[in-house]
RNA sequence: GGGGAGGUUCCCGAGCGGUCAAAGGGAACAGACUGUAAAUCUGUCGCCGAAGGCUUCGGAGGUUCGAAUCCUCCCCUCCCCA
């Protein structure tokens, strides 16, 4: 169990800790610590994986790892980091998303040898009267410090409602109360969460004189720029009915040159000496390292046998034409009746779901950017009839990346 | 509660009675070049379509031959004062 943290700081986990050394000794010990998620989804995406990746290391690391989904806070809303007051979610929805994400934490946590668990703060914070916690909670801020707080500052120009004033204690709570019911004395969070976590660490001390630490990890961000998980689509899910295994791997393989080294420290398990060799790779040669990232990565997510399918799936797809396990390319179905009265290449694409209208579909061709079984077409009204059909489905792609499989039925 | 400034297409941001589907920038998409990377260059970037049509400028009404642009009411945001 020693050395967790020397791991995740080495692997690009650390940006902010409470103290250091302390937190490096009391890591040498068992401890229980705790990640709080959102439940505002029944979905985790990419963006989270951090978070995901620091709980997997600190449980294999043999320490108590506790992912707190938010079904109280989320009926408030974060403002840290936000612009704007954050939609606010009904219970029922809450509570169905939390389902949604502890069957994806089970993939990266093992939640049956008594070292992982699920709670949700919606248990203590729900049945939370506003006088008492007042009294016992609201005592021990400072509304002048927390109006100096990085994370409300930046609201205080746009605006801030009180709703989102008071996420910051409910979180401290959140701390206390974990502290109290499973000695819990390390949270962990994005760095956007710096302030809430301190005001928890803080609150443990003052109300129960424990000692509890914050450490955070960066708010990554790729090289050029772009939200992690992020794409022209929208998030990367981990769930495979939003985002299939074949994606997924894609947006992997896809990173920047310069995020090739980052990634696969923060989201594979290879060893550091491995991934410093990969990512010193040059020049084309890094094309590997990334094809290693992308099914390391696609691998924790999905499975082995997943990864590998979809490795395949896109090495045929992009070694040039020929024999694809098409199973793994996203796959859509229409009226067989379709292909044999004709129709129209725009059409197709645009309801293959390789364009948002037809519009864009005829454009997409217009440009060159629109291809049936390998063959680039001429005209966006050209028409695509049963006998292009093979073996009753046709390959889409559109563009250089994007592939579609429709199968007639 | 009083006073002021605003809400424009994915984002920022011009427009302030016709020449506006709406400048410019960003993002995005396609092509060329490449390594399924970046950078660069070119093109595209409301919807349907052959022409042409249709729906947009916070919401609802109104004035006008004609409105994103003028008027009325409403909703929302920000700032100053209470």
């Amino acid at each position: 169990m020693s050395g967790v943290y020397d791991v995740l700081k080495e692997r690009g986990f650390v940006e902010q800790v409470s103290d250091e050394s302390k937190v490096r000794a009391m890591l040498e010990k068992s401890v229980t610590c705790y990640i709080g998620f959102d439940p505002t989804s029944d979905s985790f995406h990419a963006g989270s994986l951090v978070p995901i990746m620091a709980l997997a290391h600190m449980q294999r690391h043999g320490h108590r790892v506790l992912a707190v989904v938010g079904g109280g806070t989320a009926m408030i809303g974060d403002p840290s980091g936000k612009t704007e007051l954050r939609q606010l979610v009904s219970k029922e929805e809450i509570d169905a998303n939390a389902e949604g994400l502890k069957r994806q934490l089970a993939h990266f946590l093992d939640f049956s040898g008594g070292t992982a668990f699920m709670v949700n703060n919606a248990d203590w914070l729900r049945p939370l009267n506003y006088i008492e916690f007042l009294r016992d909670v609201g005592r021990h801020f400072s509304v002048n410090k927390m109006l100096a707080a990085e994370s409300y500052r930046m609201r205080l120009e746009t605006g801030l409602n009180f709703i989102e004033f008071n996420y910051m204690l409910l979180q401290a709570y959140d701390y206390l109360e974990l502290y109290r019911r499973h000695g819990c004395t390390l949270q962990m969070g994005g760095n956007d969460q710096w302030g809430n976590i301190l005001a928890g660490a803080d609150l443990i001390r003052r109300v129960e004189h424990g000692e509890a630490e914050a450490l955070t990890f960066p708010l990554l961000t790729t090289a050029t720029g772009a939200k992690m998980g992020k794409t022209e689509k929208g998030a990367v899910w981990l769930d495979p009915k939003r985002t299939s295994p074949y994606e997924y791997y894609q947006y992997w393989i896809n990173a920047d040159d310069r995020d090739v080294g980052r990634f696969l420290a923060l989201f594979t398990l290879l060893p550091m000496d491995e991934v410093r060799r990969l990512a010193s790779l040059a020049g084309e040669e890094l094309r590997e390292a990334k094809e290693i990232l992308a099914l390391e990565a696609t691998k924790m997510n999905h499975g082995e046998s997943e990864a590998f399918k979809a490795r395949e799936a896109s090495r045929a797809l992009f070694s040039g034409e020929g024999g694809v396990d098409e199973s793994s390319v996203p796959t859509v179905e229409m009226d067989r009746r379709r292909f044999e009265e004709g129709i129209p290449a725009f059409a197709l694409f645009a309801d293959a779901g390789l364009a948002k209208t037809r519009g864009e579909a005829r454009r997409l061709i217009a440009q060159g950017g629109g291809y049936v079984n390998g063959r680039r077409l001429e005209a966006a009204d050209e028409t695509i009839t049963a006998g292009e059909l093979r073996d009753g489905a046709l390959m889409l792609r559109a563009g250089k990346k994007k592939y579609a499989r429709v199968k007639a039925s």
